[in-house]
DNA sequence: GCCGTTTTCGGCCCGACTGTTTTCAGTCG
């Protein structure tokens, strides 16, 4: 059983005692052993010999490591075999409509033996919702409007989908004079991958108590407004089209920070950051930490406007909103050892691209060019090997007069950015590299993929890729830490075998910069790390414009907790070359 | 169920909005 499995089977486990009424604070328990137990790089499944271990962890304790052993054998544990004899699975679905809480739900169970949405839509158009307690027609429309809307579309925003609708947004909001300034907090700001919603923090003197009320009316008269959901004093939500759903929230200068820093998140770092603040006397909210017992005369407020003077009288380094996960960077912040992360501007080349010889759609001239306008030192052109033929991919004779042009293109270039030659070849499609020793010894630069376009065994699969890193010209293993195979994909190879080898071979893995659909590589790069992969995050460019998502690659490495030691390709150009694996 | 600068019990984060209330429970972030 895997981290991810187990996690969720934790947090399913939390949401049945929430049906059932428990200590809210047990709840709880089980929600933070679920985030850490997915946060963990090693798999707990090989540590349920030794529970000891396993309560090094922080948030699992001797009970949680019994039911951690429990899930691990017998894929289930008592109290959740317990609450499944009181309510069904799917109850869980449910929950996620909104307006729908635990307590909706248990009463739904109770009273009208409604256990997933279809009998739930049911009820509601049969008119039995409107008999139980505190539920008036408007509460049925928008139980039937949200069960709609999930069925439309359950997922989470890619996070680059996700930016370009805050940047629509946001251009909106500004033209209401006296707006200035409009950040995106929540999980957008941290860097996730995906983002179930958007939040918005809108300043400026139009912000101020007095006046905020016409900006609110402004916010809530948006015309890409699909559905109006709530409107406050100074906050609006709403959803668009697509059913992402916004939350806008209007705020005075003095209290932006604090603002900032609570929807930012995520959760369970502020909940942390929030007992800090009490064992030091004050109270944090999203609007200033305060003290809480202040003297005679003395201002309560102690911070508020930013959030570099909030984390400052917590006694602490400013956090990188990449890192607030409470996966000890509170503790790291607090020592002021938060390591100094690396940033788009380390990075000088970008050696994982394509063009119109294959699946791209530009020239090298123009990948050279854009490149170079993005400030880049160097690139690498990585076309497609024969083996992925719907690519176009090269034989060895297109490969080497690809090579003639590439070095014609650098040379055109006059050293103001290097261009190398360099070839993508698949491991899996191939179970071998497929051009000749001949073909491999001109490349400067030779990635290698996992497209996983069949369905083979675990065991198999990571076989064929363990005999294709022995081919000595092979320098960069693409893919391993991105969505590609670790999330739709999630089991398609043992990742720790493979990178282990990369590590004994001095093969470097990649971290694609493709905006993913999912949400797991940060604790796949972390595991890179720790095992001493050599790491280099590349964009994968199809075209000029793909170049520009390098950023949302530093933002994963970011939330690993990488510096610019940990990337290859923080390094100049003949650095780069001379730190790749060395080639017969 | 976890945890410890008040340590092995007694705590455990905070406020806004909605709908259906005639004083608040539930949901949400």
């Amino acid at each position: 059983m895997d981290n991810a499995t187990l996690a969720r089977l934790l947090d399913e486990t939390a949401a049945l005692l929430e049906i059932d009424s428990a200590d809210p604070f047990r709840i709880r328990s089980y929600r933070r052993a679920a985030e850490a137990v997915e946060q963990q790089t090693q798999p707990l499944a090989g540590m349920i010999d030794d529970p000891k271990q396993l309560q090094t962890i922080g948030g699992i304790g001797k009970g949680m490591a019994a039911n951690i052993v429990d899930l691990v054998r017998t894929g289930s544990m008592p109290l959740r075999d317990e609450l499944l004899t009181k309510y069904r699975p799917s109850m869980l679905e449910l929950l996620r409509l909104p307006s729908m809480g635990p307590k909706t739900v248990a009463l739904l169970w109770s009273a009208l033996q409604v256990s997933n949405i279809d009998e739930l839509e049911a009820a509601a158009k049969a008119g039995h919702l409107n008999t139980l307690p505190r539920f008036g027609q408007k509460q049925v429309d928008k139980i039937l409007k949200g069960i709609e809307d999930h069925r439309k579309n359950t997922g989470r925003f890619r996070i680059d989908v996700a930016e370009d609708w805050a940047d629509r947004i946001a251009a909106l909001i500004r033209e209401f004079p006296g707006v200035e300034t409009i950040t995106y907090a929540g999980s957008l700001r941290r860097g996730r991958e995906s983002v179930g919603d958007l939040d918005l923090l809108v300043t400026g003197p139009a912000c101020e108590p007095a006046v905020v009320s016409a900006a609110v009316e402004h916010v809530a008269a948006l015309p890409i407004i699909s559905q109006l959901l709530a409107k406050g004093q100074n906050k609006v939500s709403f959803t668009l089209r697509n059913n992402l759903q916004v939350d806008v929230r209007l705020l005075p200068r003095a209290s932006y920070g604090a603002a900032l820093q609570y929807f930012t998140g995520s959760k369970m770092h502020n909940v942390t950051l929030r007992q800090r603040a009490i064992r030091m006397g004050y109270t944090l909210s999203e609007y200033a930490l305060a003290r809480i017992e202040p003297e005679e005369g003395q201002n309560p407020i102690v911070a508020g406007a930013t959030e570099d003077e909030i984390y400052g009288a917590l006694g602490m380094q400013c956090i990188p909103p990449e890192l607030r996960e409470n996966c000890g960077e509170i503790e790291a912040a607090i020592k002021h050892e938060l390591p100094s992360l690396i940033t788009l501007a380390d990075i000088r080349g970008d050696v994982h691209m394509h063009t119109v010889a294959t699946d791209g759609t530009c020239t090298i001239r123009e990948m050279a060019e854009a490149a170079l306008a993005r400030g880049r030192g160097y690139i690498a052109i990585t076309d497609h090997s024969k083996n992925l033929a719907m690519t176009n991919g090269l034989d060895d004779a297109r490969a080497q007069e690809h090579i003639r042009a590439i070095r014609q293109v650098d040379a055109e270039m006059e050293g103001r950015i290097r261009v190398f030659a360099g070839i993508e070849v698949d491991i899996l499609q191939a179970g071998d590299l497929d051009l000749s020793d001949e073909t491999f010894a001109q490349m400067d630069v030779v990635v290698a993929s996992v497209h996983s376009h069949f369905q083979l065994p675990v065991e198999e699969q990571t076989e064929r890729i363990l005999r294709a890193l022995e081919n000595p010209y092979l320098q960069i293993l693409g893919h391993p830490t991105g969505r590609k195979v670790l999330k739709r994909d999630a089991h398609h190879y043992d990742l720790h075998t493979v990178l282990k080898r990369c590590v004994e071979l001095g093969i470097a893995v990649e971290h694609n910069a493709a905006p993913a659909r999912a949400d797991l590589s940060d604790s796949n790069l972390r595991l890179a790390k720790e095992l001493g992969c050599k790491i280099s995050v590349n964009t994968d460019a199809h075209a000029v414009a793909d170049m520009d998502r390098l950023r949302f690659g530093i933002t994963q490495l970011r939330r690993a907790w990488l510096t610019k030691a940990d990337v290859l390709n923080t390094l100049e150009a003949d650095a780069f070359l001379a730190s790749l694996r060395p080639r017969p």
